[in-house]
Order: C-alpha cells, then structure tokens, then sequence
DNA sequence: TCTTGTGCTACTAAAAAAGTAGCACTATGT
DNA sequence: ACATAGTGCTACTTTTTTAGTAGCACAAGA
C-alpha cells in the first residue's frame, strides 16, 4: 500500500486536511498544522506534489483535482470520526 | 483532529490495514509489518487499543467493532487507491 | 524437562522531526 | 531609488521517534 506509505506520514494527512476547502500559502499552512518545522512541512510538500495530490497555484498550495478525489474518499471519515472522538469520553 | 493524529503516527494505518480480515498474533502482526519493532508495534497497539480499534483476543489482536468501522470508512479508500497507484506510473 | 511459541521490555544506533535563523526573491508603498 | 513586508524555502543543531537486536517470563505440547 504505497498510499498508506505517503499517508501514513506525519502531518501528511493534516496537510490534506487543512488544504481541504482553500488553498493556503506556505506560512499559512505552516501555521495551520500547528507551527510544524518548514524542513518537515518542505518534505512533505514535495512528496504529496509528486505524488500529484497538491499543487503550487499562485495564491498557495492547493488540492489537485486528484486530491479532492482523495478528500472525498476521505469525506465519511472526517464525520465518523466525530461520532468516534465522541464515544470514546 | 485526533483521529488523523493518531492514524498519522507512523505504523499505525498500516496495523490496522493488516488486521483487516483476520487476527493476528504479535508476532505474525510484527512479519506482516515488514519487521516493525516490537518497541513501536506494543506502543502503536497500545493507543489502538485505547482508542478501541483494535483488541487483544485469544487468538491475537483483532478489529473490534469500531475498528471494523474505521476500516469500512476507508474501504473505498484502498480500491482508490489502485486507480491512483496506476495513474502515477 | 526440554522445546517452541507467545507477548512483551530494555537497550543502543539510526533516522526523522522540532526548533530556530536567515537567505533570495517579489511585491508594495514612499 | 529605497525601505518594508511577505513569500518559499535552505541550513543548522537539538530533541524525539523509530529501527534493530537481545532476551526475559509465561504457557502449551512433546
């Protein structure tokens, strides 16, 4: 699961997250994922480009066409999880 | 989202992705994770185990029900996931 | 009782991430 | 023209996490 392998990173799949409805610049996303190192978030950028679920736009980075494809994959998950945080207290 | 923070840990997507349709024993879970060390895989079954993912049975660690949930949420997840491994190449 | 398998813990070495500083470039304003 | 602020980084050191390996305690079976 080559997936799994990217995703599975740290803040990889915080960064899909955050860029979830808006494309956010470097610093902002830097920011958003709670003031991650620039090397690691770099890193990950990279990774998560080649891997063509984000892009460099003008205004920021931003989900391709691809990683809303994921985002909606992932759709179900962000509302299960809730009910999962809920039932765990 | 303590969810994703928890699934971002390195291993942990992977433990439940091997768990999906059987148990498996510490050490088999171990193999199946290309050799994790027992160090990372105790401390990832650990959070699984609080987060009731995942349940130490007599026959291994298995899915609990919620688990068996999660990984309903990400079954559309992995036949995706082919259509983008293809895509790449 | 000896082996085999089990779930681990303990320890050191290597890798990854955090934390911080700062450079090069592009606006934008004065 | 010049300073100012924002951008995307790179470079470096410290800290944390993971890898890698050894081995213990327990249980079941031969």
């Amino acid at each position: 699961m080559a997936l799994l392998d990217l995703l599975g990173q740290r803040w990889a799949l915080r960064i899909l997250w955050e860029l979830r409805d808006s494309s956010l610049t470097f610093r902002a996303l830097q920011e958003a994922c709670d003031g991650v190192s620039p090397s690691v978030l770099n890193s990950r950028l990279k990774a998560l480009k080649e891997a063509q679920f984000v892009d460099a736009t003008s205004d920021g980075y931003a989900l391709t066409a691809l990683g809303k494809e994921l985002q909606e994959e992932f759709g179900g998950l962000y509302q299960w999880s809730e009910k999962w945080a809920a039932s765990l207290t």
